[in-house]
RNA sequence: CGGGGCGUAGCGCAGCCUGGUAGCGCACCUGCCUUGGGCGCAGGGGGUCGUGAGUUCGAAUCUCGCCGCCCCGACCA
């Protein structure tokens, strides 16, 4: 294609909304605008970006046997109010009306409709295994949309369900899923690290993430390099660093102290002079109305995930300052589980064995010493807290590492939520009616491309892999007006489309400067030169990543691309 | 949902405090010039100052409401 003629509208100046790296770079290089918040125009460059993806997505679906269909965004509430995520999903989701006031929502996955064509469907176990797989538009009405691409309210995501007859079939298909996903983001040339993760308001069993390591990330996980332990922090288990200070010794009863003012872990630690660790942390939460008080160790953080799964309900909150009020007679600040006998009192592990420490008093101001778990208070074990940097790995003591990453693509083992809840049922060998068991697999089209953004750009712009650049080639002559630079680098540009590669020949009126910037902002991963050099029958071919530049000859030009791009 | 910031030409910003007919850089158009890293010179076009109301002889500027966008927080008491 000729660049006079593209629409490529890059900006010499970062724009004054974007935040993170790929935000700017992805505006600045014309592959986006910004509609609304988190709404974007994937303008012409992105489109062709997205288009790379999704063709190597679809390649290695097929390749598993997954069969692609088109499934509507808007939904019915119906479908949704049948699995129960009609109310699960709350504000997330959005919703509206028709013109008969029916309700309606937009699509922010698929399980329930995929779910529906199976059970109207699927009769008998001769028709199973499926995969199923589409590539659509969805919806999520984020609180808080933010980071470009990263977090937006409309995006294009991949998403297969699978349906067996059993947990082995099941077992087949989440590992085809892992195979695959590998491959395609092998292809797309991301970094990334697989870890274990929470399936969420999905439902099931196993699920794994795949996600990448970047500083705009939002996401923590944990990794151990050398055990190969990795997981979301959300589900990260490890041992925490020894308290910093023994506990006092013998059965010391417990003892009310004036502590004015001193309300934050930090406050009485600094107050009694000892460290953070020697104090119980006591938290207020609430789900389905219904309080728990939660323990933990005063340097450790709740994971409200690990809560929510001990609870086994439905959203866990802080509760309110004056709920506190109300259950404890104390302010946040004195609160402690000594006397508390209205509501399930929940501590972590890591408070097993201690004695003697210090917590709240359940009065302004005043925290008790000589406090001892199961002496002192009763209460139920759990693990309750967030795994930390600096912590080591259950089995083999290796200190864990703890990243911010953007999660690409994540595979879940549904099991039998929804085929169980909306009724789909097909009759085994025996002429029995069972109950197929499902997985349920997602990527984030444009989360490969930012992320990918996030990855690789230097201080001139996008550095995007060969696979998913908008073009493999940039061929540039330096001065456009001059006839022989001019045909030589239409000839090279018309052999490069012959070679099969995504050429594109910047035929633009412009100084060479302002060619090499843009070039070089938008990621084209080749440029051929065609300039002075040109008179001795050579050209220059330079390679985006690191700058390389080599002399070849004018007639070899597109082969030599096209052996570097490896097609 | 809480807190903060911003909204003036396509983009980035000044002007607002102290009210008096809207400006800079880039981009754009025309001409000349130039051609190996966002050239140079000259001329030119483009803005209901987010929106509605109010104060005033007069509002981008002051007051109030609304809308939009960005950032921080929304468990660690």
């Amino acid at each position: 294609m000729r660049w006079s003629k593209l629409f490529i509208p890059t900006l010499r100046e970062d724009p004054a909304d974007a935040e993170v790296i790929s935000h700017k770079l992805l505006v600045r290089a014309g592959y986006i605008r910004q509609l609304g918040a988190g709404i974007y125009n994937y303008l012409f460059l992105a489109q062709r970006s997205i288009n790379k993806i999704i063709a190597i997505i679809r390649q290695e679906m097929d390749a598993i046997g997954a069969q692609e269909m088109y499934l509507p965004g808007l939904n019915p509430a119906e479908v949704w109010q049948e699995s129960g995520r009609w109310d699960v999903m709350g504000q997330n989701m959005f919703r509206l009306k028709d013109r008969f006031q029916r309700d309606l929502c937009l699509g922010m996955t698929h399980e329930e409709v995929m779910t529906a064509i199976a059970r109207g469907e699927l009769r008998s176990y001769k028709q199973l295994p499926q995969i199923w797989y589409q590539i659509q538009t969805k919806f999520r009405d984020e609180p808080r949309p933010k980071s470009g691409l990263l977090r937006v309210r409309q995006f294009i995501m991949k998403d297969s369900y699978t349906f067996d007859m059993d947990a082995g079939g099941l077992d087949r298909a989440y590992d085809l899923h892992y195979q695959a996903y590998c491959k395609i983001f092998d292809r797309c040339g991301l970094e990334y690290t697989s870890v274990e993760a929470h399936s969420g308001s999905m439902g099931g069993s196993q699920s794994r993430e795949f996600m990448v390591r970047c500083e705009a990330g939002e996401d923590y996980v944990v990794l151990g390099p050398k055990s190969g332990y990795s997981a979301n922090l959300e589900m990260a288990v490890s041992n925490p660093v020894p308290a910093a200070a023994p506990d006092p010794d013998g059965e010391l009863a417990p003892e009310e102290f004036h502590t004015p003012g001193r309300k934050t872990i930090a406050e009485v630690a600094a107050f009694t002079g000892l460290p953070e660790t020697s104090q119980i942390k006591s938290l207020v939460m609430t789900s389905d109305g219904k309080p728990a008080l939660c323990l933990l160790r005063g340097d450790h953080q709740l994971s409200e995930t690990k809560l929510t799964g001990v609870l086994g309900a439905g959203e866990v909150r802080p509760a309110h300052p004056e709920e506190i009020r109300d259950w404890f007679g104390a302010g946040a600040g004195s609160l402690g589980p000594v006397g508390v006998s209205n509501m399930r009192v929940l501590a972590d592990t890591a408070l097993q064995g201690r004695r003697n420490m210090i917590c709240g008093a359940n009065r302004d101001d005043y925290h008790l010493r000589n406090v001892t778990p199961g002496k002192d208070f009763q209460c139920q074990w759990a693990d309750l807290r967030q795994v930390a940097a600096g912590e080591t790995h259950r089995e083999t003591g290796e200190t864990l590492e703890v990243h911010k990453t953007v999660e690409i693509g994540h595979i879940f083992k549904l099991g039998y939520k929804y085929s169980e809840s909306m009724g789909l049922r097909v009759l085994d060998e025996s002429g029995k009616e069972v109950t197929p068991i499902m997985g349920s697999y997602g990527i984030g089209v444009e989360r490969i491309l930012s992320s990918a953004v996030e990855l690789y750009h230097d201080k001139d712009g996008i550095v995007l892999p060969a696979a998913i650049a908008p073009f493999d080639v940039v061929v540039t002559p330096v001065n456009n007006a001059d006839a022989a630079q001019r045909e030589a680098a239409g000839r090279i540009y018309a052999e490069c489309k012959a070679a099969g590669l995504d050429a594109l020949l910047d035929d633009r009126d412009e100084r060479p400067g302002v060619k090499f910037k843009d070039a070089d902002l938008i990621g084209i991963p080749y440029r051929i030169t065609v300039g002075k050099k040109l008179a001795g029958g050579q050209v220059e071919l330079v390679e985006r990543k690191g700058k390389k530049s080599q002399d070849v000859a004018v007639d070899g030009a597109a082969e030599a691309v096209r052996g570097m791009v490896a097609l």
